[in-house]
DNA sequence: CAAGATAGTTATGAATAGTAACTAATATGC
DNA sequence: GCATATTAGTTACTATTCATAACTATCTTG
């Protein structure tokens, strides 16, 4: 085997992302496992924070969760009584997402947490670089949303 | 909603880099399909493709990927003619896997396919800022790694 | 008010990833 | 040289995540 075996991928920012990507999670998923927490309910937990009142399908349009799949993971947080839903006022088809006071304090500690993992996992890079790297990332986050509402464009009668 | 609904993960390189991934992985895939491939069959076709003769433990190895969850991602290309397994002459547990001549065609074009793809994705970027950007995600990957030896060294009598 | 749209839910399926245990072949140590 | 352990590949099974269709109950609109 050559010294170098996957030298093809790794000229692709996917490839080179997805192995960063697949670090962090390991690690990130380590870290937050203590706080009884995983990625996706971490970071459904962390919106409503900062988003008291938030409704499921806004939520789901913000962490690209398709609504299915948000209901499962808010009846786990429910569960655990880190969340509430209340029925709104001016539309009783929906919920008001908020955290509870039990729910704040996990959410908070993790946040701490999943700090202290994002500074390791940047070790070696300079506060420029990380700014660059976010930069770069949400250029290409919106490169690729571009180019799907391109095509909703052209198949817009 | 506020105007920044998740600016509390935006500030994580995970977040922005689960996204940023999330759209060059739905674009790369519509870029294979046409081709009869996904990222996994692509990428294990391309470090094949780089290394004739290699044993599915290495192929698993290099590429993250379990070793049985390998034996049908290699049957699905077998079947298509696109690669080849056969029984090593030293070793005749092992198998030597190769790319077969109709494989090679599809592979060559599938990468020029993704290399178009990577192009577009990072549209906006210099050519500075993608090394800057290979070379953060290179730092990144190889930090989780260390935490993980870090542990095993640990754990090691 | 009837027709259509929206919020949340249920049921279900596909893709990926992970573990345990098996077989066949090889390597090791007495 | 042979028992033992290890390795290569496989099978079977499980958990997660993600995606789609269809249902209910409410709301909106013509």
């Amino acid at each position: 085997m050559s010294e170098r075996p996957d030298r093809t991928l790794r000229r692709f920012l996917g490839y080179d992302m997805k192995r960063a990507f697949a670090a962090i999670q390991a690690d990130v998923t380590a870290v937050l496992a203590p706080h009884g927490l995983r990625m996706l309910t971490y970071s459904v937990l962390t919106v409503i924070r900062d988003n008291p009142g938030l409704r499921q399908s806004q939520l789901s349009e913000i962490l690209l969760i398709e609504r299915p799949n948000l209901v499962l993971i808010l009846d786990e947080l429910e569960g655990l009584d880190w969340i509430s839903r209340t029925r709104a006022r001016d539309d009783r088809r929906a919920y008001e997402l908020r955290v509870t006071l039990k729910g704040r304090r996990v959410c908070d500690r993790a946040t701490a947490a999943v700090a202290d993992h994002d500074t390791r996992m940047a070790d070696g890079l300079t506060a420029a670089d990380r700014q660059a790297l976010h930069l770069a990332l949400n250029r290409i986050e919106s490169n690729g949303r571009s180019s799907h509402d391109d095509a909703d464009q052209l198949s817009r009668p």
